[in-house]
DNA sequence: AGGTTATTTAACCGATGAGTTATATTGAGT
DNA sequence: ACTCAATATAACTCATCGGTTAAATAACCT
């Protein structure tokens, strides 16, 4: 899959979204992260491994602890994608319809 | 599901985010956006039921044909909740690690 | 009414996702 | 070497996804 789903993919969770939440606040174990979530351990370790596929974390060693910690560069990606589409929501609807309904008469759609 | 989640999903998916790219030229059928696509109708269909889900576009009549439109307000919410994380990226990586090290040693995480 | 076109719905298929429990692994501490 | 604690892997279940083809619907045109 392309970076860009993985990334979507990966916040399409609001669990994963809370890890991320979390992580916002530091590093967090896997020990850490279950508890808040009533969730067993290897369901955490699964979602983490997502989130570091997509890039979204990173883990390292502290003893037998892997902690997990916030990599937001990945965000960017995503965020220029829909920053793309913000003259549409910017712009007034009426102006937008106008803009839309002219570029059909002038049979732009190839 | 929640919107979010149900907005971030439905970006997840390469075909969709094509076909809100063509939307964002103007208004298209389902004949229109199958044939670029190399993908039966149906198929479309059932990604137009997905992204009309998430309300990042809506249907309207035109004859036979019920064109999609983009909507494109409800990406506001993933920008917004990616927004959040903005920070953590633009800050410099040492600043950050010097932040949230911080956190860390002043135990936030009750 | 009958026929044509555009779209949707239904039923199915294989793959993936999110969770579980049970079992391995890894690293410290004794 | 033994044990304990933290995490990971394996194997499984159940639901959802993305696609297909075939059949049903809807709107238009004679």
């Amino acid at each position: 899959m392309d970076a860009l789903s993985n990334t979507f993919a990966a916040l399409a969770d609001p669990t994963r979204r809370a890890i991320l939440a979390r992580l916002a606040l530091g590093e967090a174990s896997v020990g850490e992260l279950s508890q808040p979530f009533a969730m067993s351990g290897p369901a955490v370790t699964k979602h983490l491994k997502v989130l570091e596929h997509a890039g979204l974390i990173s883990r390292s060693r502290i003893a037998q602890q892997r902690p997990a910690k916030l990599e937001p560069e990945a965000l960017k990606a995503a965020s220029d994608w829909i920053a793309e589409y913000r003259r549409f929501w910017d712009a007034k609807f009426d102006d937008l319809d106008a803009y839309l309904n002219d570029l059909q008469k002038n049979g732009e759609d190839k």
